[in-house]
DNA sequence: AATTAGATCTCGACT
DNA sequence: AGTCGAGGTCTAATT
């Protein structure tokens, strides 16, 4: 990895053009070939960067350029799309390069299949006497994130959501459609449980009869006994 | 900003949990307090990072973690959440720092506002003989991208994305409903028009007779005789 | 401040 | 290889 601490200007041209005006900043070129250019502020994002795989070249300057201070030009094109990356190059005040090796990845634990696991071990959540039929219960249309009975042995169709949009609830009325085609399931009732239901989502599913749970993660896993954690 | 280059685990506990093991890493402090953990691979999402407001205090290794090698440990803890990032520093390759000045900003220009002002000024696009009403046409539940009359005289809604996906139909789907209920305008067929039409969001546009339209950005900006390009 | 829709989305899982 | 769904989504515009 190559870190370059550099006054420049830098412009793109791909599924959109973006020009960044002269200024300070770090230019990370990473081992794959790929270039991130980033701020001393803002989120992780950076401000333009080229994906692998890609190749940079560098360029004199055109002599107008050159006069305007130019002393080098990146060209970073893209090699399975046309996408190209111009930075021009004012003036270099740190340039770091280190090997680094490999990376051994990211060990992720917990969030929306958790979130599955925790309602299917505790089906009471979504009513009283209700028993779990099957999590990713399958349809031509997808998976069903839960089927259930309820304590009157109706057919139960959950759609889970970290954050319950409108979407969420055309999926899930998609799916009901489908389930109550089926003559040895039907009638199947609609539960849309989220973290978080927006208005408007919750305005339409009451409006299509869809009952809407919101669920408390940090209370489900209480419900656990399991309080492995990492601190 | 300060660059440095370590060989370090990572642990991130918040929304979810998170172990980078010991690797060598770039840890990108940005002037913000906020900062990314980058491996040499991978496209610009850091492996780890947290996002300002936050705070990174330096502490010594408790000593079971010192004798596996650790000589500090850097606690990062979001100042708005709960969400906090331990670093655990086993060797420093490089340490740099640099002042960044101002950030002028990304200019950008033209992605799907392009494309909307494409068709509205190229309306003949979506039928020969068809006239434009408006662009934003608003409705009670939103505004609709297009709107505009065909060659029978007959009112047409156009939903316009990048990419066309079912939600892109749904949203359709609703404005229809909403504007058919308008005797002034009924009846309104609907146009589902983007760069790229997914087969599933095809079926069902088809299905609820909607006509799909693939769009060619490059041939639309060419019909426009407009051909200021960056370089 | 809260909500919504877009993103050069990215990323992983599954077909 | 393509598609689909989720993201510690992020981000900008609008209410």
């Amino acid at each position: 990895m190559r870190l370059v601490i550099a006054r420049c200007s830098v412009d793109y041209a791909g599924r959109l053009s973006a020009h960044l005006p002269l200024a300070t900043r770090l230019l990370m070129l990473k081992g794959d070939g790929s270039i991130l250019v980033h701020a001393d502020t803002g989120s992780y994002k950076p401000l333009n960067w080229m994906n692998p795989p890609c190749t940079i070249s560098v360029h004199e300057p055109e002599p107008e350029a050159a006069e305007l201070g130019v002393i080098e030009v990146w060209r970073v094109s893209q090699t399975k799309s046309a996408d190209i990356l111009y930075v021009s190059i004012h003036e270099v005040f740190s340039d770091v390069e280190h090997h680094l090796g490999e990376e051994p990845g990211l060990v992720k634990d917990g969030v929306e299949a958790h979130l599955q696991e925790l309602l299917a071990e505790h089906i009471h959540l979504i009513g009283d006497g209700s028993t779990l039929i099957r999590r990713e219960y399958m349809t031509a249309i997808g998976p069903v994130d839960i089927l259930a009975k309820d304590a009157s042995g109706a057919t139960v169709a959950v759609e889970l959501k970290r954050r319950g949009d409108i979407d969420g609830v055309e999926q899930l009325t998609r799916y009901l459609e489908l389930l109550n085609r089926d003559s040895l399931l039907a009638p199947v009732r609609g539960i849309f449980a989220a973290q978080e239901i927006k208005p408007q989502a919750r305005k339409l599913a009451e409006d299509r009869g869809i009952e809407c749970l919101v669920l408390d993660y940090e209370a489900m896993r209480g419900l656990d006994g399991n309080h492995s954690r990492l601190f």
